[in-house]
RNA sequence: GGUGGAGUGGCCGAGAGGCGAGGCAACGGCCUGCAAAGCCGUCUACACGGGUUCAAAUCCCGUCUCCACCUCCA
């Protein structure tokens, strides 16, 4: 079976064909770095993380843009509250974005493109615009005519004559129709000189939509292959987005991918409501690799509906999964085993990024595995080692990946190693004369100092709780 | 008003006409000096009311509840 993917527009799931063979273009709608980063985007750039590596897994070459949008009205309104310069105020906001993206093993995009570096090509894409027709400047402003353009509201199946008003009343009247939107906002008084630039129609500012059309078409052509985001970003971004470019007469996405919420309360987590779960503090809770697992494992399309309660019992279900590569590999050796991917893996995958199977698929190795561990067999240890961990290498969850290494220091640890070595060999001892009073209270202690211990076919072994 | 989504066992969470997804928790057993971990087993659910079908959680009709978008949002 080949990759197939839900597509928005076609309300569907497709077989992804790419444009170009051997390649695969995406685009993901980044942050607007007006504030911290909460689960929520982190969802999102996680369901798109996988995307990539699967994309990656199946042996194509994948140009992955996810843009910055460092400049719209809350980040004004925001660093103006805080008395600090936009700038400072966007870029401290997309460090903070950054830091938890690598916390949390994102993987780098190609490139991050942010919406102030693209003026140029944003007022190229507005003058093919009016030139074409379907945009008019008015005072500064530059709005697009959503009535020139017969398929607006294609991509989400609005008709234009049953869409709200939106309440952008300030500039209503200057509209040719209420629900054309700002390609363009002109300087308003009060707003810092340094968030405005020089175009043909004076000095302003982006509008939201025109940043992604114009960071495409240089990044990735006139036509590519996905476009990622939120469910949220449907209606009006990506509306807006197909809307520009495609009456601009670039073929633009040819798949649409939209991710779920994490809801709070039963509620969507957002800065406006203010029910945020911020990546800072649940990482307080359980460990990196265990929130990405939390993220990862429901389908990309899913509510998930963010508990504690669930939140642990995921980090305990990835528990499982880890204490099994890591008595493995004390056996046969990390990379004992070879890559291979088992077939309910990868047709989880396949059908629109099915990681709740694929998760399974994992779960039911690992049992394999244990039972392997259990028997003495060390080939099929070896043997399910390889598979679980590279399928958890699609997921970003291997456990012996590097990015997930505690980053003590080194001799620390040599330290504690031998430390608890001399404590097991007083505690084997102590079991030898049948001493299991003495060895039960090393035990204990050990225990008490966070260190597990567990007795195996092989010897002890150890591990720090957390 | 328009558009879209959801309701699954104690809990999380898949599936989308017929073989008990998977995990967490609980209980019983095996293993262990005792544990831990692991393995085996038990717990047979699909909001409600009708209908179609040999067969419905899945399709159809109706009802209820919740959520989202149409304003900034991942």
């Amino acid at each position: 079976m080949s990759l197939r993917l839900y597509d928005t527009a076609a309300r569907a799931v497709r077989d992804f064909t790419p444009l170009r063979a051997g390649e695969a273009s995406v685009y993901v709608c980044g942050l607007t770095v007006q504030g911290r980063p909460h689960i929520g985007h982190i969802r999102a750039a996680l369901a798109f993380d996988v995307l990539r590596r699967w994309l990656m897994q199946g042996g194509l070459d994948v140009t992955y843009v996810r843009n910055v949008t460092d400049i719209d009205d809350k980040i004004l309104a925001k660093s103006a509250e805080h008395g600090v310069p936009w700038w400072a105020w966007a870029y401290d906001n997309e460090l903070a974005a950054t830091r938890a993206l690598a916390v949390l093993g994102v993987l780098p995009p190609t490139y991050e493109p942010r919406a102030t570096g693209h003026i140029p090509e944003m007022i190229v894409l507005m003058q093919r615009l009016i030139d074409a027709g379907h945009a008019y400047a008015v005072d500064g402003d530059v709005y697009f005519d959503v009535r020139s353009f017969p398929e607006y509201g294609a991509l989400t199946g609005q008709r234009l004559d049953d869409l709200q008003s939106a309440g952008d009343t300030d500039t209503d009247d200057r509209k040719r129709d209420p629900r054309d939107f700002a390609l363009w906002k002109g300087h308003k008084q009060g707003e810092p000189e340094t968030a405005s630039w020089d175009t043909p129609w004076g000095r302003g500012r982006p509008g939201w939509h025109l940043e992604c059309s114009a960071m495409v078409g240089k990044y990735l052509g006139s036509e590519f292959d996905i476009h990622g985001g939120g469910l949220d970003l449907r209606f009006p971004h990506h509306e807006n987005e197909l809307a520009q470019s495609c009456a601009a007469g670039d073929g633009f996405a040819r798949y649409w991918m939209h991710n779920g919420w994490v809801t709070l309360g039963g509620e969507k987590m957002s800065k406006s409501l203010g029910n945020t779960a911020l990546v800072d503090e649940v990482v307080q809770r359980v460990r990196p690799v265990e929130l990405r697992y939390y993220l990862v494992a429901p389908h990309y399309r899913s509510m998930i509906e963010f508990t504690d309660a669930a939140l642990d019992e995921a980090a305990a279900g990835y528990r499982r999964i880890e204490s099994f590569v890591k008595r493995a590999a004390d056996r046969v050796g990390p990379d004992a085993g070879a890559a291979v991917l088992c077939a309910d893996f990868t047709n989880a995958l396949d059908d629109d990024l099915g990681t709740p199977a694929a998760v399974a698929a994992i779960h039911e190795m690992v049992r394999e595995g244990n039972t392997a561990l259990a028997d003495g067999n060390d080939r099929a240890v070896a043997g399910t080692l390889g598979s679980v961990r590279a399928m958890l290498g699609v997921l970003g969850l291997d456990p012996l990946d590097p990015q997930w290494a505690s980053g003590s220091d080194e001799r620390l640890a040599q330290a504690t190693d031998g430390l608890v070595a001399l404590a097991l060999e007083q505690r084997q001892a102590a079991r030898a004369r049948k001493d299991f009073a003495a060895a039960d209270a090393i035990r204990d202690q050990l225990t008490t100092l966070g260190v597990s211990v567990e007795d195996t076919p092989h010897g002890p072994r150890w591990e720090l709780t957390r």
